[in-house]
DNA sequence: CACGCGACCGGGAAATTTTCCCGCTTGCGT
DNA sequence: ACGCAAGCGGGAAAATTTCCCGGTCGCGTG
């Protein structure tokens, strides 16, 4: 048999957050049929998937994006405020830029698409334990190329806690629910909100469902 | 040359409302080389067309839905309700059978798509002119599925006015903005906003936008 | 015809949200 | 150290939303 680059002492030990139970069992199955990955805990949500990163201190985290309760930037967030060496793989649906900008910027080292194939994931995991930074080479690219020569995305401009915003209230969540949701105030809450809508310039919460779902960030 | 059904004195006396105006010119050459058809008078409002249909009495209205100002549903409304006999041509760009039912309840006697091939409407204005309902056999048929077996619109349950006033919402207008363009209180609007809510058990505008972005009614 | 019913319109009053403006803290780059 | 932007939220006024009410109008039915 030939010999990895993995012995069993240094397994990459992963927690993975995501609400749906069969989405981590399939892909706790992949990781664990890989070459030196563990999955030492799940969690469902972003609550505790922070509890799970106390507990076990993995080498890396992979955060779904869309969780019931914080969301998946806010859990980033978190985990980067306790401890900034913390390797985090961001893992969504979305495939839309500005999806991935937001959650590098939250703090991720890494960002990989739901409908990619099952290998990639394998690939970012090992990357990211490695120290680097992990992007789908196609998703990489169109980030470059928005950087450049692109039209700039329209949510550039806002900052992670405003586009986090922004898409629960395109979502349909009121001023109060968000603020539960983010253990803000509500006030809080409708003053990111005057604020997204003159960054984005637009004058009403329908405007803002529109723009999320023209740009693929919540579904119609 | 053969002899036509029209002879010079039963032409029919046409009232084209659109608020674009090369529209208005393309259909005005596509129906005037029609036999026994005459644009009598061009509007591009609601409130225009209602003049018009005033002033000239046509024999037929032909109606575009998305107007500023007053919708065209509103138009069909206050023409119907100054001459019940009014016969009016609903004609949009909108294909949902939400939106068929809605401009047939407002008073229309038929409706066609905009991607219809352009001899449907030269048909379908000699139809209705002749006292009968046109509909494109297409269209008919998916309401008339709807009406049996198909899963009833959820917008159904919504009069001419609350529906109205959803596509208005959808659009990203306050309550009050539509308030001024339907010459209601933005109370009464506020009202409407809040039924309409109910009706479609949802919770914020936002949800209504998704909603009418989800049934084709307006673009993301 | 009277009657009921639902659509349509809007007022009043209370509750809530939104807006605008302010101040505070924190982290980050210079 | 310094400025600066992001994040957080209070206060007060303005606007909106909600809930409840009453009214008119047209339409179908007994």
């Amino acid at each position: 048999m030939i010999k990895t680059a993995f012995d069993e002492s240094r397994r990459i030990r992963v927690v993975m957050v995501d609400d749906h139970a069969v989405v981590r069992a399939g892909y706790r199955t992949l990781l664990g049929n890989a070459n030196g990955i563990e999955v030492v805990a799940e969690a469902d949500s972003g609550e505790a998937g922070f509890r799970a990163f106390v507990e076990h201190e993995p080498d890396i985290v992979i955060m779904d994006i869309s969780l019931p309760g914080i969301s998946g930037f806010e859990a980033i967030r978190r985990i980067v405020a306790r401890n900034s060496a913390a390797k985090i793989l961001a893992f969504s649906m979305h495939e839309d830029t500005a999806f991935v900008e937001q959650a590098l910027q939250a703090g991720a080292r890494g960002y990989v698409g739901k409908s990619s194939a099952p290998i990639i994931l394998v690939e970012a995991v090992q990357q990211i334990a490695a120290g680097n930074i992990y992007l789908e080479p196609e998703i990489a690219q169109r980030l470059a190329f928005q950087k450049t020569r692109g039209p700039t995305s329209p949510f550039a401009n806002l900052s992670t806690r405003e586009f986090e915003i922004f898409c629960l209230l395109a979502e349909g969540f009121s001023a109060s629910d968000i603020g539960s949701r983010l253990s803000l105030s509500a006030k809080t809450v409708a003053n990111y909100s005057t604020q997204i809508k003159n960054k984005l310039e637009v004058n009403s919460v329908a405007d803002i469902a529109r723009m999320a779902i023209r740009h693929g960030i919540v579904e119609p």
